[in-house]
DNA sequence: ATTTCTGCAAAATTTTTGCAAGAGG
DNA sequence: CCTCTTGCAAAAATTTTGCAGAAAT
């Protein structure tokens, strides 16, 4: 817990070295975004706050995973079906993906890349991002 | 466009043998996707044919697309903006992400994946996919 | 006190679906 | 012919936005 407490502090420093205020829906949402590993949507993030958090909105939600991703401490994940998906987790890391419970886990996975052949197309790569689809242990019999 | 004349034959049979029947529509969308490496979304699809087809559909787009996916002849590509793009190539290869405009550009990259770890961790892996997120050439400024 | 932020509802976007008419095998 | 498919428009689903009141600094 107290890893996620050192996380919020250096969000409200960022975010107020930014110009933007510390809102408690803010501080809430970012909390629940590093508090759980499985890469929530606005509306998952939004469903486990409104009964600790009463009358906050899904457009809030939105907004601060937007503002989240413009001052670096938050990230999409690309997705195949259409709803954005966010990770707290800015370092470069992989997921592994179960086809069959949907859980995502991180993965360490050495990546060689030749960025050069991206340098000649012109292409400026901020991050990577290995993905693996399958089964997860807990999915298996 | 030899290669891609087989390919649209190797689309016909498949087709047929699914008991999908082989329409003009159908055929000019599999043309389309295998034609161009950009992934096109549905709507960019729609707006190739619809000057050269009149009359073609969004909705028939749509879901031809998806009936590519099924009897795989197409994969729909991770994105990060929730604009579904398509890929007619399903052989594993790796994407370059435009965190700008969405665009999915194939690249050659060298992975490198230290499969002893999954197994460790006990997940069976079934696909794998690199990703490159970036700006990509047309709005870098 | 000033500026930003929130919640609500409405709008915008992207994708799916129901249905009658049309086309393929 | 019979079934599958199409086009249209309406519906769904997800995300964004305008605005007035509320809150942060």
């Amino acid at each position: 817990m107290e890893m996620i407490d050192k996380l919020v502090e250096r969000f409200k420093e960022i975010t107020r070295a930014k110009g933007l205020k510390v809102t408690p829906q803010r501080v809430a949402i970012y909390r629940e975004l590093v508090s759980r590993y499985d890469h929530p949507s606005a509306e998952e993030i939004y469903e486990a706050l409104k009964n600790k958090f009463a009358g906050i909105s899904l457009a809030t939600v939105y907004r601060t995973l937007t503002n989240l991703e413009k001052i670096g401490l938050a990230q999409k994940v690309a997705t195949v079906n259409g709803i954005a998906r966010f990770d707290g987790n800015v370092k470069p890391h992989s997921h592994f993906i179960c086809t069959e419970c949907g859980r995502v886990i991180d993965i360490d996975c050495k990546v060689e890349i030749d960025t050069k052949k991206l340098e000649d197309m012109n292409l400026c790569v901020e991050k990577c991002e290995f993905v693996c689809y399958g089964i997860c242990d807990k999915c298996q019999h």
